[in-house]
Parts: C-alpha cells; structure tokens; sequence
DNA sequence: CTGAAAGCGCTAACAA
DNA sequence: TTGTTAGCGCTTTCAG
C-alpha cells in the first residue's frame, strides 16, 4: 500500500494524456506560435480534465522572465497606500505584470530586507515609497538591472525614477495659504517619526515658507501608536491648554486633524474664525464629517498608475520620463478661510 | 564594443570569485551543513562584494520548496483586511514562510483567476477569505496538495481548515442584544453586495433571532461605492424620513453607522433613547467621535493569527483543529442600551 | 505545424 | 568538511 505522496501536475502529464508532445502543450497554454486547431483541442481538454496548473518556477526559470512587478510600501494599515495600489493594480491589468506587495513598517531594516527577499525572485521592476533607503538597499535596487519607480517624494535624487509631489513644496504651499487667510500664531501637530521622510519634508517647507513671512511655529505636539482620531483629539487639548493663544493648528495628516476638529466642535469653538485647522493627504474617508478639514492632495492614485506606467513601458524597452512631479492642490474645505 | 546585456549574478560568479565549489557557495549562503569558519567567511565576502543576490526560482525549483503563503482578500481598502494581513504577518516572521496578497474585489471569477495565478507559483500554504468559492476554484484548492484555511467564516464546509467568526451567530446576538434592550421597531442599512457572503449570513441571523422575539425588520437600505460616512448619513436620513417610527438602526458595517451616528446627533436626536444604533467590526479608527458606537469585534488579527499558525503548523507536518470559531464579543458603547 | 535536445541556476544525494 | 552528478519543469532553439 504504496503512500499517495502529493505531486504536482507537470507538463509531461497534460502530453501523455492528450498524445501531444511537451513542446506543443507548452505552446498551447501559451498562446504561442501556430498550433493546429485540433490539437490545441485536445490539449487543452486534456489540460483542464487533469486540472493542470503551470509550474511558474520552471517556466520562469527556463525563459528568465518573472511577470512580477515589487512593491515595497511603509504600511497598509494608513488607507494611503492601499489607494497606491489601486492605481498600480489598475495600470497593470491592462499589461500581464502583477504587483506583489512587501511592507516595511518604517523601518530600513526591514525594507532592505523585503528588498533582497522580493528582489531574489527576479521581479520585472521594483515600484518601493520613498526616496531615502539603506546604502545597501541603494545598491541592490541598481545591480538588479531592471526598473527602478520611488514614489510618493521626488524631493532628492531617485536610483533610477520617480514618481510623486514634492512634500517641501506642499508644506510651502499650505504655509503661504495660511498666513494669507492672516493666521499667525502656528501650531503643528504630528508623528513622532523620524523615519517618515515625507512628513518631515513638509514640515521643514512648512517652517520655511512661514519664515519668508516673518512666522515661527509657536508650539508642537507629537503623538505615536494608538487611534489617530482619539490621538487627535488629545494633542489638540494639550496644545491648547499650554498655548491657548494659538490661531491654526496643521497636522501632519488628515485622521488627527479630524480628532482634533471634533474636539473643538464640541468645545464650541468657531472653526475657521476663532482657529483654523489644516491637515494632509486629502482622505476620502473623512467627507461626511460636521465639517470638511482643509487639507491636500496626495495624489496617491495617480502615483500608483504613472509609476506602473513606467515600469510597463521600460519592460517593453519603450523610453519614459525619469522624474514625475504631480502637483497637489490645496482643499480649503470649512476649516481655512479663503483669501 | 560590446553591448552590456545585464545578466544576474550566479553562485557560480561566488564561486570562481572565493575559489569555492558551487555546492559549498550555497551551503554557506543558506547555513546548511557543516563549512569551516575559514571557507564561510572567504565566501560570505565575495558574495557581499559582488552584490550576490540569489535566485530564489532556482532554488525553488532545485528543492520544490517555495516558502510563500498566498493569502486572497477581497479587498485592501475595507480596513478589516489590513488587520487580518497583520496578524497573518505577525506569525509568519517566526518562521521562514512569508505571506504573498492577492486581491478579489468581491468578484469570484477574479478570486478564481487570483488563486491560479498564486497557485502556480506553487505556494507552501494558501489563507484565503470566506468559504464561498466558484467550483473550479475549490477544485484547485483541492488538488495543489497544501494547507488550506479559510478565514472569517465558519458557517459552512471548508475545503480543508477554517478559522473566523460566526457570522450567523453574530447577527443572532446583536438581535438578542436590541430585544433584550427593548427596541422593538427595527431597521437594517447595509450595502447592495448580493457576493458579501458574511454581511448576508450576519442578516440572516439577525431576522431569524428577531423573529423569535416576534419581531421583523421594518424597513431596510442599500448603497453601494461613495465614501462610507456619507452614505452612512444619506440612507439614515432617508430611512427615517420613510420609517419615522424606527426605533433602532442596525448598520452593517461601522463606517455607515458612524456616518448615521453623526447625522442624528446633528438632529439632536436622542442616542441611545429616541433612537438606538449598532454597526459590525469593532473599527478602532472610530474611537474618538462623540460616542462610541456599539459594534461587535470580528477578531479580525486573531483569525488571521490562528490561520498563519495552522499553515506553519502543518507545513512541518504537524496536525492542528480543521475548524476554530472564535467567539466576538458585543461592544455595547453609548448607542445601544444595555440590560 | 510539430518535435528533440539542451539548458535556465540551484539543491538533493551521494562520494571523497 | 568539500566536491560531483543529476536533475527540478519548463522554454529556447533548431530540425524536421
């Protein structure tokens, strides 16, 4: 009583049931070169009775071409990056590249190592957030010798293309948006992340656009971990009781900035006129809130597809663009007043 | 001058580089076997020195081992998915198996494409969403020989293993929950999915518990697409202009029942007297708004841990339960009236 | 239109 | 402790 150890399906199988050789079977499955009607028949009936599978690791190891395009994110749980994703799977389903998705967790550690994890598959192209990344993972990122798309920043020197708004310039921007509506005593709340990049960026745009116009920040609060909603909420009571002088609060994303909206709603605060609020990334999840928070375009989606789009055409040898920025607008939703 | 045709680096480029054979190259590289101090370290560097990146298709091909979980969601912008991937994640870096996504939206043609297209890069273990699945797609669950869980449901007959919640049973208590708090005029919103397999069964169970207490649902409305919060309002707005006499709204999801929690304190309705609410998840991102709405916990990371463990377990052939129903508890929050 | 032969880069199994 | 040999399942290439 010989034990059924499992085994997968192979070729030979499809072409001893249906009498065809390999080669042809292969050619059936494929879609390539010409094969007789009646034989394609036969192979696929056989093909699909058997339930055969193609074994990829041997296709791809036989024609050196892998359809899997890398994406490296920070996170999955911050609603940004799913949307990314959106845009990417979208580009690639019109193409036969497929996205398979590494998350980092902030951490370079562990980007570099889902980099030399995914990158050992031989990917098509590597589609990875951010422009900042180990020395190593720099170098790895250039000797796979395929596509290279940083995306979501283009505020520094890519490897090989990008693909994103600049966050200084967003910073900038809603700097010059506030001091226009003539709010001058600045509070900003936000992570307490050295390892987001971009977040830091638009800060230090933020702080320099102020500077043009004669503004310093008065005060700042940071938060990490737990519910941003409820963060929001906290950060703002502590800001404000320690400096109750304050006319705007920005926060460095849209979840707390919501927190931080409700909780002076309920204290009965007039938003815009007694405090302007202003937070980033444009969530479309916060529409339906008492009010709209001001805040600003990511372009999170757009990001996705044009950084496909690269990789698509570089994989067909076609030329592209190196540098993509897209420009975010300002939303001024209830929360800042116009100018 | 010849063309610089990228070509990967190989064990055997290793080799010649440190002077040593093939085979022990890649002991040294995967920590297999005994290799003196001496030999390891000469090889180590050269294989740093030359940016070796090994080609893990090979390898898998040479020892049919793959060391990917394929794990099928329908979606990555539902919030409850992204938990699930961490608990997933959260077993797997323990061992040496790593999860690889694919995403269905809710189509089953999609989930059968995605499963195939997963299947043939022979996976070791496959977690996938829900228990409903086209015939091909259990077939090829089936026949590639691995370990199979099912996750988020247990009301029905999984292919292999199966770890979630009753979705069922879940409907049944919240309907318990409402009678026993005295609710009497009942009202269901929800989403237009007739492929939302556990929002269905959650509906099914929540009638039939109802219907024990001699009561039925009054009035009901769908949406579907547009941001949660807003439709969440909308259809509160216009089931109550419909139903005027309701006196509790269960939400099929937290995202609309925060949009109606929103709108009726607006209204200055009074929550939980005039009007009582409930929705499902247990989305922590709601904490922070005004109340906290009463839901039920989907033990999302759990069932994706227990899933993760069943896989690791079984890899090394090691036996674990075929069915785990965990057990969500009702979060009552300041909506539903407790008794 | 179809088939046979020769690998792809690595590892299992065995030999030294 | 190290090396040799023979594939893994498929596709490329070249011959019918």
């Amino acid at each position: 009583m010989a034990t059924d150890e499992h085994r997968s399906l192979t070729l030979r199988d499809v072409s001893e049931a249906s009498g065809v050789s390999e080669m042809t079977v292969s050619r059936v499955l494929r879609n390539r070169g010409d094969v007789s009607d009646a034989t394609r028949q036969r192979v696929l009936k056989a093909a699909k009775e058997l339930g055969y599978v193609p074994n990829k690791i041997a296709g791809a190891l036989a024609s050196q071409r892998v359809n899997l395009v890398a994406v490296i994110i920070p996170s999955l749980s911050n609603m940004v990056f799913p949307e990314v994703l959106g845009g990417i799977s979208e580009v690639l389903e019109e193409t036969d590249l497929q996205p398979v998705v590494g998350v980092t967790d902030y951490i370079p550690e562990k980007e570099e190592k889902v980099l030399y994890e995914m990158l050992s598959w031989r990917p098509s192209g590597v589609i990875i957030a951010g422009l900042e990344h180990t020395d190593a993972a720099k170098a790895m990122m250039r000797a796979a010798g395929i596509p290279v798309v940083e995306i979501m920043d283009v505020d520094g020197t890519p490897v090989d293309a990008a693909v994103g708004i600049s966050h200084r310039r967003a910073g900038r921007e809603m700097a010059k948006a506030i001091l226009k509506a003539g709010y001058r005593k600045i509070g900003f709340l936000g992570t307490k992340m050295p390892l987001d990049h971009r977040a830091r960026k638009r800060f230090e745009g933020f702080t320099e656009a102020l500077a043009k116009g004669g503004v310093e920040v008065e005060d700042q609060e940071f938060y990490s971990g737990g519910s941003a909603l409820v963060k929001g909420r906290e950060m703002t009571e502590a800001i404000l009781k320690r400096s109750p002088e304050l006319d705007f609060l920005y926060y460095s994303n849209d979840m707390i900035g919501a927190g931080g909206l409700l909780y002076l709603l309920e204290q009965g605060i007039d938003i815009p006129g007694q405090i302007g609020l202003a937070g980033f990334n444009g969530v479309e999840l916060l529409e339906g809130l008492p009010r709209r928070l001001a805040s600003m375009d990511a372009c999170r989606r757009e990001s996705g597809r044009q950084a496909a789009e690269i990789i698509a055409a570089r994989v067909n040898n076609e030329p592209t663009e190196n540098i993509v920025e897209l420009s975010p607008k300002i939303a001024f939703g209830d929360t800042l007043k116009r100018r």
